[in-house]
DNA sequence: ATCCGAATATGATTGAAATCACATGTTACC
DNA sequence: GGTAACATGTGATTTCAATCATATTCGGAT
């Protein structure tokens, strides 16, 4: 089932897709056709810049949507990559414009999904204005980003692999973080949590 | 003057409010009063994570609204503290809710400027994922962000002054910039640019 | 007119992350 | 079972931005 408010379109402005990992969903510049639902697998949304870097942008993995911007623009601005075996679910571009127009809560619906992608980037940029490693690797692990790979993880935030690991490592030292496994990390709980 | 579409609103919904550093603008489980702009100052906006450190999320400036999401819920979920003495302007959210259901033009202008925050804000991620302070400078001033001081330059694009200055000077000796006057730097004319 | 604070600008030093290199572990696939 | 691809993890070295220091210029207040 697609998320509110998507769940009133209808079913023949929706297209079931598959894809395989290096699949392009979409690619940057390309006219905007609908935005995507991933039911199961994982997107990767990266743009690449001027000087020819690749910068992951947004992950989405199964239950997220992703491109929902792109209902106002005329292409999209980042290249969608498929990172799993996924089933993806485009919605009409054309269909969204008309549900905008003839229903309300489906117009309010819309607009709290991009205050939220608003919030998140918020997020993201106050990640990215912390210099320190440590700092860094810190928070984002503390704001739930650590979910996948360290490789993504790292990419995500902004570090080299190699910067995140050492940083990884140094916090669980310290005993900010907790090594619960190979490849993951939590943070440790503050004393004023526990009970006396 | 509020951005648009909030000049359409009555006088009546705005309340003007003075904060001293330190002030809570709201705290985190404060039921929703609505949503603020900073009309001078600075507001930091925290929260406190389940590992209990407090983090913070956005930091919000002169110019910069914060808490549109709050339009959606009823609490607010972070603390919003002055870092600076500030103007704050509150934007009523019965005004804005009221507004919404009845002036489409108002709603649309909603989404749009919502919208086009998030296209800015994966702007400002593309560059601050720019590791050299070169090309990050030299991308920042061909977007046209060195518009006020380089002081103030350096700090939007995640970089000392002094580094800025002396990447501003690099590019200038390369010629891929060109220095209009103190503190003024222009992107130097590529030659595809000029006509033969 | 002059005093003060902030912005501009640059030089010297240091420190931390990038880079390079490499070993091991894990998973998927033939 | 073998191997290819990739993730995890760490050590050594280099690079480059942060930091510290300092001089000059500009604008606003007294």
């Amino acid at each position: 089932m697609l998320p509110t408010p998507f769940g009133a379109l209808d079913e023949k402005s929706l297209s079931q897709m598959r894809y395989s990992i290096g699949d392009h969903v979409f690619r940057q510049g390309d006219t905007t056709k609908g935005i995507f639902f991933v039911a199961s697998g994982g997107i990767c949304l990266t743009r690449v810049t001027e000087s020819g870097n690749s910068v992951t942008i947004y992950n989405a993995q199964t239950g997220d949507m992703f491109a929902e911007a792109s209902i106002y623009s005329d292409h999209y601005h980042c290249d969608a990559i498929c990172t799993a075996p996924s089933e993806v679910v485009r919605i009409s571009k054309q269909a969204i414009q008309k549900q905008l127009r003839e229903d309300t809560a489906f117009s309010e619906g819309i607009t709290k999904r991009l205050a939220v992608q608003v919030q998140d980037y918020r997020q993201l940029l106050t990640l990215h204005a912390l210099k320190s490693a440590n700092d860094r690797v810190l928070l984002a692990v503390e704001l739930g980003k650590l979910t996948g790979s360290v490789t993504q993880f790292a990419n995500q935030i902004g570090l080299t692999k190699e910067a995140c690991y050492r940083a990884l490592r140094d916090l669980s030292d310290r005993g900010l973080l907790t090594k619960t496994g190979r490849g993951r990390y939590a943070p440790t709980p503050r004393s004023e949590d526990r009970l006396p």
